[in-house]
DNA sequence: ATATATAGGACAATTATAGTCCTATATGGC
DNA sequence: GCCATATAGGACTATAATTGTCCTATATAT
């Protein structure tokens, strides 16, 4: 897949809206009138939302939904982290029985998790505010061709202890 | 999800064995044993492998697979391109009626765009070699903070062309 | 009180993925 | 030529993930 669930992606569309006027209320329904996505499925991603306090919820009359904080200040990884129900990266680390202790195999997946990290660290990097602007900025994330750290060993090791093959 | 598949997954590994003696021709059945998966599996991975060539079939006894080219110039993106049954990126460039006269909606879909074409650098600067070396090498791929280039505004228009919310 | 909101969980339907199997074709050795 | 061994390609099934919806409970303003 390699792909973003599309609650995710209505996640940062409504989101994406509530960043144009940070201070405001929203209501579910207001916004689901305003991106067209059904009230149901938009209320979805505002309680999920507001359980990782990226959104504050009022509730009764003249209640809805407003941002926690400024959008600048919220990352994109933060985002993904709120909806995705599993963890963060390319690959899973799973445990295919007896596979743990091939060398080869544990060199490809210590190898990925390196690869897992860059993509979460530059995600971690862009925020709500470059999504909704104009160009992104220079404050923005990009990918390019330098030197990856040293491995760290010790994080293998634990790794290793969760179970990962 | 953000995740490639399991496929893609044994794909990567199926190939880091492979790379160890890059010019050796290896059945199916002598892979599947080696890294213990069952064998029609790994002939799946290794038929679609053969179709992007990747990998080299040859029939008949004494036959297998063997890398087409050397694992320094196989990269990571290709070998995602040839297993994921969808084009990559971390976003899919849907057609929600209606949503792509939104200025809101299109501006966040074509930082999206951005964001996707990064990591697919990312992913096409690392190579099979990378993912079996010992630790990565200098070579290898890491995302850091630096300016991105301008939009190109013709990519974009196509983008729209081709019916992307 | 009542209308308007969110909270939280349960549920059904759809879709994607994984894994297996079957038949066809190619090659080397006897 | 015949047989054992390999891959080619597609079909098929079972499982899992995802989506989207709904229901009941709770909170607040008028």
């Amino acid at each position: 897949m390699l792909r973003i669930s599309k609650l995710t992606d209505y996640g940062t569309i409504v989101l994406a809206l509530m960043a144009r006027d940070p201070l405001e209320i929203y209501s579910a329904t207001d916004i689901a009138r305003r991106i067209n996505v059904a009230l149901p499925t938009v209320g979805k991603v505002l309680k999920t939302l507001a359980r990782a306090d990226i959104v504050t919820a009022t509730r009764g009359s003249h209640g809805g939904y407003s941002l926690s904080r400024l959008p600048s200040t919220i990352s994109i990884a933060q985002i993904i982290d709120a909806i995705e129900e599993q963890p963060f990266g390319l690959t899973e680390c799973t445990s295919i029985a007896g596979l743990c202790m091939q060398e080869n195999h544990c060199r490809v997946r210590a190898n990925w998790m390196r690869i897992n990290q860059s993509v979460r660290i530059a995600l971690e990097n862009l925020t709500l505010g470059d999504l909704v602007a104009e160009t992104v900025q220079s404050t923005a994330t990009q990918i390019q061709k330098v030197p990856l750290p040293k491995i760290d060993a010790q994080k293998l090791e634990e790794n290793h202890e969760h179970g990962c093959s």
